[in-house]
DNA sequence: TCTGGGGTCCTAGGACCC
DNA sequence: TCTGGGGTCCTAGGACCC
């Protein structure tokens, strides 16, 4: 038997929040809307910009000033992530319909894998279109589909035809369709890279193509030198093959403007622990490693981190961990723009009952107590108390 | 015109051990 | 007393993504 063809749809709902918006909101369609705070907030950025926005050159992550500066007649608004939850959950429900195996990225995407789905709903790119038209249906929103033999590239083709595009890389086109990206739009190679492969003469993925693997790997170390290697030969496999290896809690402010006492840190901090002690009991997770994070007022940012020997259980435990460490790393001369607390290495329950046999207090605790008995029955003038009761 | 918030992964250096 | 070479684990910082 031939091996089986394998066949991965990346889905990518458009401009999601303004979308949702747009629909909610009969007044907003056809205008440029921008979510993400009011044009007078000073340091809020971009999140979504609707296609009219764009226009104007509105893009993510651009500050809201800036927008507001290209695009004074936009509509500016907060946001509603409670509502765009509801409605991405509507949208991943429809995606299970078509395949058992559906691998939620974001709020806003998601891999199908429709490998050996022919039989139930016809052909992959036949699919593809049917998952466009139902989303299309029943939500009203409009999604970008990338279809290929790999995640990573459909990854990269469900960008190419936005907004309701759809992109299939066939079989035998992959290392055609890698050669004739441009450089910038290979998932993986974000501003610095880029920066680093132009100062090296390479400008365009074939620049890449046309060089040895041990030069690759000399110029941007094995692991990097390797991924560019496969990437434009349509090869690269691992950026998304799962299983992650930690998992991570955190919550970070930034101040509208800096600050400089330790009472609003500390009152921060103590607000922040509280939302991650909250998210981490929710989900049933431990975690023994506290973070913070400081970012200055000159935008140098700092962090520190410490294993505890025991799961942090309390809110009381984690702010008084993460305090200590706050006045541990704060150079207090220096202006808070954001202060971040987290959780790293956070493992499930089951899990960490093996750890909790040997290192959770209560066995040591027991040790102590049944010593005392023991010392106390030998010894009956000696009458042994804990300090805080003396 | 100074640059959000929530994540994951990689790297480099130091500690520690053999 | 001037010193090798791994291997592994931990930490801080940074790149990247949505």
């Amino acid at each position: 038997m031939a091996d089986i063809q394998k066949y991965f749809l990346h889905v990518d709902l458009d401009a999601f929040f303004a979308s949702v918006e747009q629909l909610d909101h009969p007044e907003y369609r056809g205008k440029p809307l921008i979510i993400g705070g009011k044009p007078t907030d000073k340091r809020s950025v971009v999140s979504t910009a609707s296609y009219e926005a764009r226009k104007y050159g509105v893009h993510s992550a651009m500050p809201i000033y800036q927008a507001y500066k290209l695009c004074p007649n936009g509509i500016f608004i907060p946001g509603n992530m409670k509502r765009y939850a509801e409605m991405s959950y509507r949208v991943m429900s429809i995606f299970h319909d078509f395949s058992p195996d559906v691998n939620q990225m974001s709020i806003d995407e998601a891999f199908i894998d429709l490998t050996g789905t022919e039989d139930l709903f016809g052909k992959p790119e036949d699919t593809a279109m049917k998952i466009k038209k139902r989303v299309k249906e029943e939500t009203g929103l409009t999604v970008s589909c990338g279809l290929a033999q790999t995640k990573y590239l459909a990854k990269i083709a469900s960008d190419i035809n936005k907004p309701d595009g759809f992109y299939f890389v066939k079989p035998g086109s992959e290392q055609d369709f890698m050669l004739n990206l441009p450089l910038k739009k290979v998932f993986g190679v974000g501003k610095k890279t880029l920066e680093n492969l132009n100062s090296h003469g390479f400008y365009t993925t074939r620049d890449i193509y046309e060089k040895q693997i041990e030069t690759l790997h000399f110029l941007f170390g094995n692991n990097m030198g390797s991924f560019l290697y496969n990437a434009v030969r349509g090869l690269e496999t691992e950026t998304f093959s799962g299983e992650t290896k930690s998992h991570s809690i955190s919550a970070e402010t930034t101040f509208s403007d800096d600050i400089y006492d330790i009472y609003t840190a500390e009152t921060t901090i103590l607000r922040l622990c509280q939302g991650v002690m909250f998210r981490l009991l929710k989900e049933n997770g431990f975690s023994k490693t506290v973070m913070i994070k400081i970012r200055y007022e000159d935008f140098t940012t700092v962090s520190i981190q410490e294993k505890s020997d025991r799961n942090i259980l309390t809110t009381d435990t984690f702010y008084s961990i993460a305090r200590q460490l706050f006045e541990k790393k704060y150079d207090y001369k220096r202006g808070i723009r954001l202060l971040g607390v987290g959780f790293e290495n956070i493992t499930d329950k089951e899990k960490d009952i093996q750890q909790e046999l040997f290192d959770d207090g209560s066995e040591k605790k027991q040790a102590v107590e049944r010593a005392i008995l023991k010392l106390e029955k030998k010894h009956p003038e000696i009458k042994i108390q804990k300090a805080r009761l003396l």
